[in-house]
DNA sequence: TGCACTATTAACCATTTGGTTAAACAATGC
DNA sequence: GCATTGTTTAACCAAATGGTTAATAGTGCA
């Protein structure tokens, strides 16, 4: 037995609709039931069903349950990553930054609405273990840039004085607790999916609109 | 065996310590853990463990590992809500219930930082079970309030044309998010303990000041 | 004092669960 | 063809886990 990734490129089983690969279907099911049920919900068994394979041949594939977990978690942190840190450390203008993070941030987890909650939950439920890696992972993290460039506008007298922390932390709140939190603010707003999808795309406009009237002088 | 909760007042066994009772010391044992760990992380005999008793004496106390959960579930969700409705509902001015509302939440959260994650977490894995009581619980759900006298400072021209649902969703996320995303945010903006707290303290101003000036004409 | 009732425990049980093994199956090179 | 190597499976295993049982200790009260 040994963990060589195959070097197929197209020569596959005679099996009649997969053309991804055992390693890719057990991946994508593995996605979906960690961020479905969490690290200490989620069952081999279930991946492996999902992944229409053995249970066994998971194990053949990532050596164990944390194994196969933490190539799922490190997938997930560079995806969430990789849009924080270009678009707040390029050279857009204040204003402009806000507007494209808003708008890319919020399309990108309406794709993939289970990644935060998941990535959240599992990086409190296990702080050091995940957060280290978050640093390296995706990127250095560029927040000193547009942490600076707040400042700058701040003397500037263009906006008005705040701690760039804490608009990063509204900026960054707004964009992703509406789907943290999604069936409790749809139970406490009694609104239905629809109207709260439709909410959700309007947030992409509301929120730069929001943000800069706040520390607009 | 029956399920009496008994009516001792003071007469208590012979131990030294503790003079909660059984049933206290396990609810306090298994807030602490539920929270902790999550319903799927969490283990009856921990929980037995730090409640220093018998796992046996849980099951004589609560049923089953999901009848202490829902005691413990049902407790955090009429906390979480019961700040909510009681300040929004009430008849200060809309700048005013701003100030009160993220003051109370975040003290409260403050003091209950595990809380959010939990209830948020729990309320995805099984949203139809959890959120349906959301609203008979802790009071009736009062935004209906809160949203007409939104409408009524707009039509005043008080504030600018924002949707109700949308100031509800900034407001809660501006005060939730960041105990959520803690270990998140602070990796990312690379800031102490100590530092966070402070940010933190510093919220309870800087949310109604941010959230009046994006509104306020 | 002894009886009824509650509280508590050690030992036990059945199921679930992550993980392993040995053998069957393909595919590929020679 | 057949040996070699990688892939897949059924069966199995040990530990963990939620839950139960039967016996013990404690307490009030008739």
């Amino acid at each position: 037995m040994q963990l060589n990734k195959k070097v197929n490129g197209t020569s596959r089983t005679s099996s009649r609709e997969k053309e991804e690969g055992t390693e890719q279907k057990i991946i994508a099911a593995a996605r979906g039931i960690f961020q479905r049920k969490g690290m200490a919900g989620a069952r081999m068994e279930e991946i492996a069903k999902e992944a229409g394979i053995n249970k066994a041949l998971l194990h053949y594939y990532f050596r164990s349950k944390e194994k196969l977990f933490e190539v799922i978690m490190s997938e997930a942190k560079m995806q969430m990553l990789s849009r924080l840190y270009p678009i707040l450390g390029g050279d857009d203008s204040l204003f402009i930054k806000i507007e494209k993070f808003v708008e890319s941030y919020i399309s990108f987890v309406t794709d993939n609405p289970l990644l935060p909650g998941f990535i959240l939950h599992e990086i409190t439920m296990n702080p050091e273990k995940i957060s280290e890696q978050l640093i390296k992972k995706g990127g250095r993290p560029n927040l000193s840039n547009f942490f600076h460039q707040v400042e700058a506008e701040i003397k500037r007298k263009n906006i008005i004085a705040v701690q760039p922390e804490q608009l990063f932390m509204n900026m960054l709140s707004m964009c992703v607790f509406p789907f943290v939190g999604r069936p409790m603010l749809q139970a406490v707003m009694n609104v239905n999916d629809k109207k709260f999808n439709q909410l959700l795309a309007e947030r992409k406009k509301e929120i730069p609109k929001f943000i800069i009237n706040a520390i607009k002088r």
